[in-house]
RNA sequence: GGACGGGUGGGUGAGUGGCUAAAACCAGCAGACUGUAAAUCUGCCGCUCCUUGCGGGCUACGGAGGUUCGAAUCCUCCCCCGUCCA
């Protein structure tokens, strides 16, 4: 029985950093015959490898993967370009019968993705810059004062410290000739077509912070200061976006010789727990989310994943043939 | 043994008689976030009580005494740390 669902299932597993999201997406890959799909403003970029914690290469040769290293260090990742790009490689995983499996780490990334963005102008750095410029002069504040004239309601829920969403809201009004918040109201473009389930990693915050601790003094024996120091000997600009990743800003000023390799590594242990609790207080508020206590690597928890997306109709591999 | 300098809330560190539960920063906790999101920003941050209020009580600036209406701030003794002289 069990009517196949009118849209064919898109699975997401998201959580913080470091709680095994790309172990599971292979594992669930592996036993429902899908693609791995990164959902990461970092592992876009190539070249970034070891501290964007990108999955190895055995893992990419067993099973694809995609969006990943589409970026050079140029480039600008934004929420609305991945999801333009993510939404080629669905229409592309359908034609070919297979599973997507996101691994987030970006929360935005996948809202954007599903549930759309408004429909308001693109980044504009000429527009930027000139605002930038402003703030500098007469402080962030005034930049609250412009907004305020051209969206009140938009002015009333940033904060006047915040230059950056300041920047866009600003932008945004000035571009379109309408204020923010009216484009925002008019709506998104939700994905059409998929039915999405999530899936949530929780493991316990003193063990992830372990693990962030160990993955941190794993990825600095893996050579990732000489991978610092090789993106920058390539004559890639330093004010390149992915430079100020998590690590790879510390690490650039030991190689700087601004700080030491062990003010560096604590630095970035720490950087990135709270990275890992932003992100949390970002998913709590996903909608539907199947979470489960652990660790992605950890087999129980694995089969658990996989019990409960069978239990909302995926076949596992080879099912779906026999069924059809 | 002697001479100085210093001991402040989880950390660093201001504060030299009342406006100080004690600046600031960090860490921590909670939160916001529709095109920079590994970003950006906000709130809380001694304990406790309630009629949750620019509310009450208690504890707190190494320890013990003292001066004072009032002390982290002044005095005495003690303990500890640092530097220097023996």
């Amino acid at each position: 029985m069990n009517p196949p669902n009118a849209s064919p299932p898109l699975v997401a597993v998201l959580g913080p950093t470091a709680a095994g999201k790309s172990a599971l997406g292979v594992f669930l890959s592996s036993q429902l015959g899908g693609d791995v799909v990164a959902c990461d403003s970092t592992q876009l970029y190539r070249g970034f490898d070891i501290g964007t914690a990108k999955p190895t290469t055995m893992e990419r040769s067993a099973i694809p993967h995609h969006l990943l290293d589409v970026l050079g260090a140029q480039d600008t990742a934004t929420a609305g370009g991945y999801r333009q790009m993510a939404l080629v490689v669905l229409a592309d995983l359908r034609a070919r019968g297979r599973l997507p499996v996101f691994t987030v780490g970006t929360g935005l990334y996948l809202r954007a993705l599903l549930e759309g963005l408004a429909d308001v102008p693109q980044r504009s750095e000429e527009l930027r810059e000139r605002l930038r410029l402003t703030a500098q002069a007469h402080g962030p504040r005034h930049l609250h004062g412009i907004l305020s004239r051209l969206d009140g309601e938009a002015a009333h829920k940033i904060s006047a410290a915040d230059e950056q969403k300041l920047i866009r809201a600003i932008e945004v009004c000035l571009l379109a000739k309408v204020p923010l918040t009216k484009l925002q109201r008019s709506g998104r473009s939700p994905l059409q077509g998929w039915r999405a389930l999530k899936i949530g990693l929780a493991p316990k915050r003193e063990a992830l912070h372990q693990r962030i601790h160990a993955r941190t003094d794993a990825m600095l024996e893996k050579g990732w200061l000489e991978e610092v120091r090789a993106l920058l000997d390539s004559g890639m600009p330093e004010d390149a976006k992915p430079f100020d990743f998590i690590g790879y800003r510390e690490l650039r000023a030991v190689l700087h010789g601004r700080s030491q390799l062990e003010e560096a590594r604590a630095t970035i242990q720490q950087a990135t727990r709270r990275y890992a609790k932003r992100q949390l207080t970002w998913f709590r508020r996903e909608p539907n989310v199947h979470w489960i206590a652990g660790f992605g690597d950890d087999p129980p928890v694995q089969q658990a994943a996989l019990q409960w997306l069978r239990q909302q109709g995926l076949q596992a591999r080879g099912e779906e043939a026999r069924r059809v």
